[in-house]
DNA sequence: CGCGTTTGACCAGCGC
DNA sequence: GCGCTGGTCAAACGCG
């Protein structure tokens, strides 16, 4: 597999070619991707919601219906316990993109292991079914390919890294931290143009630091300056972005955002 | 040898 | 209750 050792930036082509991000609904709760989902189980999950969003805690939750296995006792197949009263899938926050490329697979600066594949319903394409390598990060990520434009690649972003990249970029930095900020691969906040239909106030909670993301945070307040590249944001290329919607609004065009 | 991928099997949730 | 589907596990395998 492509190394993330380099950054993509410089050699996958799958990033020229992309050429939109666009709006995309969580499939499986009807909300705006992007958006943090509400907790489907209040009781028993840590409210997915913000805070509890980290995938850094040991609860995975969710682990496709098995025990949390995630990432430590994955080995040891603990027996499955009964559940008395039906645990419903508890899902991490998540988020999803559309994206023009002819590879798969994205390099987003992490890495990740392909743990599964499967054939989907409605599509002559599988899904892959990624994890972070990291072991005490529990995100995972879907990739497939859309049924109506097999050109288009849909990831699936779930949870949120608790580390930085696994690379750090050296040009492209400010891409890089923008992206770490908003707990996003690089190329979302760089190089496509993200059509959303959330509501402005709800990506700053998309942005929530986790506690064990602060130091992303951090590097991302710091380092961060206005990237020239989202100049795919073609409806008013020059427009100043005021501070308490630079992200949002160099990634929502603002026709989109009074939706 | 370590790490990542492949792939069939297994399991849980959901709809009928 | 049953079958379908999505999601995950884990052994086998490949590659550097």
């Amino acid at each position: 597999m492509a190394m993330a050792g380099d950054w993509p930036f410089s050699a996958n082509e799958a990033y020229a070619d992309s050429s939109a991000i666009f709006a995309e609904l969580d499939w499986a709760n009807g909300l705006a991707v992007g958006e943090l989902l509400p907790p489907l189980d209040p009781p028993e999950s840590e409210t997915p919601a913000g805070s509890a969003a980290s995938s850094c805690s040991t609860d995975d939750a969710d682990g496709g219906g098995k025990p949390a296995a995630a990432s430590t006792e994955a080995a040891s197949k603990p027996a499955p316990e009964k559940k008395g009263g039906k645990k419903r899938r508890v899902r991490q926050p998540r988020f999803a993109f559309m994206t023009k490329s002819e590879i798969d697979h994205l390099e987003d600066g992490y890495r990740w292991r392909k743990y599964g594949q499967k054939a989907v319903k409605n599509s002559p394409f599988p899904r892959s079914y990624y994890r972070c390598t990291n072991s005490k990060c529990t995100v995972k990520k879907r990739v497939e390919r859309s049924s109506d434009d097999p050109s288009v690649v849909i990831t699936t972003y779930e949870g949120q890294h608790c580390h930085h990249t696994v690379t750090f970029p050296r040009a492209a930095s400010h891409i890089h931290t923008m992206a770490a900020a908003l707990q996003m691969p690089p190329f979302v906040s760089a190089h496509h143009q993200l059509y959303s239909n959330l509501p402005p106030a709800s990506l700053p909670s998309l942005l929530q630091p986790l506690h064990c993301n602060q130091e992303l945070q951090a590097v991302a307040s710091s380092g961060y300056h206005k990237p020239s590249v989202t100049a795919a944001s073609s409806s008013s290329p020059a427009r100043s972005v005021p501070v308490d919607e630079g992200l949002l609004g160099d990634m929502v065009p603002r026709a989109m955002r009074h939706g």
